[in-house]
DNA sequence: ATTGCCGTGGAATACGTATGCATTGATCTG
DNA sequence: CAGATCAATGCATACGTATTCCACGGCAAT
């Protein structure tokens, strides 16, 4: 029913061979100017477009990349997804968009066969199955933001550790000693690099952070409104609290609006990321921000990179800065 | 490089033919019990998974399907992307996400190449070129929350004029009087309609709605961030305003934060869609429900159906109600 | 004038799957 | 027991593109 117009519908047309075609729409330099400039004619005039799927079959290359993700309303997502598209467009791949909660057999399958080009994971956790999956095929892959923490890896990511140091080093001046931690998942390397950097200056500075003071979760908005009623419940509550990111950050100001809590005054809440809500007045959030723009991009390019073998085979680990933003949300110790 | 395994190679190894292979695979009843087997034991044991490309060239089907919107950031999206993907994997189609800005000509290359079965238009304004294209070449799209107004279109929308009367209708009985409006773009139905019935209830309230009373924008933070101020500082400033969308909405609480204003008290703010965001402690929207969870549900599957072929010709137009949620930024004018 | 090269374009084929048709062996029917 | 029917499988081909190899004609060099 849905008539195909093909490159021999192009060529007839055109009264030349669909080889020809093929080449001439690709600026193969064996094709003289006046061919081409009739070939291009006889396609514009059938609104001809090249199957993709038949390119694919002859190239062995799909222009295709996924990208893998948990929870697109998990608002620090779309911030890395939407830059990561525009980066693969410019680049001359689309992006195939997967989100994958636990089944990781529906993923692999869609994954593994050979109908992308390459894959981005901005999910996995460091027990995850699919990087070796990927291995195994031969399948190019990058980690976005997260990786294994092992040598060999491709990986776009952020100095997370170094954030958690200026984030404990600002708390320590700023005179608080009772100090809480939100953080991330202890399976990823996000959760665990943050949660490192802010221990070790903490106990640098000569504060300690007890296990009552300290929850993990997934880096989700329940997980920062959900913990901070427990940690203000215990007999000597927190006067600062550290999150894993802004959006758990988001979660716990929420809370302590709803517990009654006055912002900084009783509470200094920080985050990490910086994403753009974090400036918005009602928050106006003191948090640590990365450039999120560039850590997608970063990720596409080394990703082409992999795919066009132009990458380092023993892996391209890539580390962006942190910097500490002060805004609203946070206070010297009175 | 990449050994691709293929059905041959499977078919080799369990000792049958190729055709088998893909029979046995396909459960198709022509295959024995026994052989089926065997092929499937063979398939496992190399890890095979079929060639997408391959069977969408013998096919003629991606199972794939694109998703257009403008702006993945923008916080509305990702509450009906979510959704559309989780039912499209449903259905059996999996999801290229295309974000589309000003530059339909590479939307249209992309989406016109026989490599997607079908078309979610999340973003198409009344004037975009697009759905025209998309007939031309005969392939399947549903308009999702927008449409163009036409008969004989597919797609999955809100009762936006009833909404709008909806909250017409409050705040005439809260007394407002000198009421703003900022509405969506006038060139989608999305806005237009929001602002018909809005319009339609406060004359049938005796309430009029000047020009300098309204401002008309994308459905973006900005909208309401920059609109505001505008509206505030004419010489009798609105005591309530309505705004396209929540996105809209929580840029104009914000800016009515940075402008010292008390919301409720010295303004009510009315939003649109309920989106998870607008019961946060720090807006407490009042806005007006529907449910965007089932309105991008109904859009994959009517798409499925207009693939499929089910759908009724002449075109269907699935409407969603719409509720009134009052929270707390809106009040009785005093 | 012959040779050889270069520029241009066509014929043929590969990519991997699905499927119509042919084939085979076996069972059934009268 | 011969012929018909049927289940199971193989053979061959189509899908649309890119590409390798080959053919042909013109032109320059000798």
């Amino acid at each position: 029913m849905r008539v195909a117009i093909t490159s021999h519908d192009v060529a007839r047309l055109a009264g030349v061979s669909q080889a020809t075609v093929s080449r001439a729409l690709r600026d193969d330099h064996r094709v003289s100017a006046a061919t081409r400039e009739k070939v291009r004619q006889a396609a514009q005039a059938l609104n001809y477009f090249p199957s993709e799927a038949g390119r694919t079959l002859s190239t062995r290359a799909t222009r295709r990349v996924g990208v893998i993700v948990t929870d697109l309303t998990n608002p620090f997502y779309p911030h890395v997804v939407a830059p990561l598209h525009d980066e693969l467009q410019a680049l001359g791949y689309r992006m195939m968009l997967i989100t994958e909660r636990s089944d990781e057999a529906v993923a692999g399958e869609k994954l593994l066969d050979q109908s992308l080009d390459g894959v981005v994971l901005a999910t996995a956790t460091t027990e995850s199955r699919l990087p070796a999956q990927l291995d195994r095929r031969d399948i190019p892959y990058v980690f976005l933001n997260r990786d294994t923490g092992q040598p060999g890896d491709y990986a776009s990511v952020v100095d997370n550790e170094g954030g958690g140091r200026l984030v404990a080093g600002v708390l320590a001046e700023l005179g608080h000693r009772r100090i809480a931690g939100i953080f991330g998942s202890p399976n990823t390397t996000t959760g665990r690099d943050r949660e490192l950097g802010f221990r070790l200056a903490l106990a640098e500075a000569g504060i300690g952070l007890p296990d009552s003071r300290v929850v993990r979760g997934a880096f989700e908005y329940a997980t920062g409104y959900d913990a901070l009623p427990r940690l203000l419940a215990a007999d000597e509550p927190p006067t600062a609290v550290f999150c894993g990111n802004d959006v758990v950050a988001i979660g716990a100001l929420n809370a302590a609006i709803a517990a009654g809590l006055r912002v900084p005054d009783d509470l200094t809440v920080i985050g990490f990321d910086d994403l753009p809500m974090a400036d918005w007045e009602v928050f106006r959030l003191t948090t640590v921000r990365h450039d999120l723009r560039e850590l997608a991009r970063q990720a596409a390019r080394l990703l082409v990179r992999r795919i066009t073998g132009e990458a380092d085979p023993a892996g391209e680990r890539l580390v962006l800065p942190t910097e500490f933003v002060p805004r609203a949300t946070h206070a010297r110790l009175h």
